[in-house]
DNA sequence: CAATCTGTACTATTTGCTTAATACAATAAT
DNA sequence: ATTATTGTATTAAGCAAATAGTACAGATTG
């Protein structure tokens, strides 16, 4: 299950290529899995179908799910690729942050700091370093 | 100076919000400092006059900035509040890095790894930890 | 005083996103 | 064979963002 999370910040179809992405990478999708059909995801996204499916259809450029034109939509089997895409977000995710950081002025000891503090304020905190 | 970097995913005014909050946490711009002029600052970041305006404008209702009707806008000197903008900023930056992480389904530890990577691959390296 | 620069206001136009409401073709299910 | 479900396509409408162009009032500058 997918928790959809909209926001009138961005296009809607934007986030929703980046949530499902997320989904897959992190699984709650796996491989080869049959997705929801376009109607249903939108209902439960709470978006138009034609927004739903524009993000889809996104999402099969990169080739991270593929449609069967009558029988639904599939994650790729690609494991690899997969794991690929989850470590090039981990990590652009991460560049982007310490960008952002430095963009405000922030040292690398500042860096830390708040690293440390959001990281220890996290419910289930499995924080060792 | 400000790098004004936009990009056409989201609405141009709200980046340009970002960047001038970033400019001032980070003292491109320092307290009590005027700002150049809406037309020049506009042409500085490639956008319309009416754009930067608004962004401004916005900028404006947090107290960071203040019009001087006709002899420019100047930042706040307010030295206080620029610091606690700059740490709000940075603590919804980072918490947001990790409640992105933790949706691709990274674990503590793997979190920490992406952050020493990433870290470490910065030009003027500084890291300790 | 005259010129210039400031923020501000206004109208008009274009573009992209979103929603809405249908419709269709192909396959699966019964 | 019939029915239902799938992805897909199309048209229309509404909305916000962005640009363009112009104008005005007040202060500063020369």
């Amino acid at each position: 299950m997918v928790e959809w999370q909209i926001d009138n910040d961005r296009p809607v179809y934007t986030q929703l290529v980046e949530q499902m992405e997320r989904a897959v990478a992190s699984g709650v999708f796996g491989p080869g899995q049959r997705l929801p059909g376009v109607r249903e995801m939108a209902a439960e996204a709470g978006v138009n179908p034609n927004t739903m499916q524009r993000a889809l259809q996104a999402l099969e450029q990169t080739g991270l799910v593929h449609a069967k034109r009558t029988s639904g939509r599939f994650v790729t089997e690609d494991r690899e690729l997969i794991l690929t895409l989850r470590k090039r977000q981990a990590e652009s995710l991460t560049g982007r942050w310490v960008r952002d950081m430095r963009a405000l002025g922030c040292d690398g000891e500042e860096i830390d700091r708040y690293y440390r503090q959001v990281r220890e304020a996290e419910d289930g905190n499995d924080l060792k370093v």
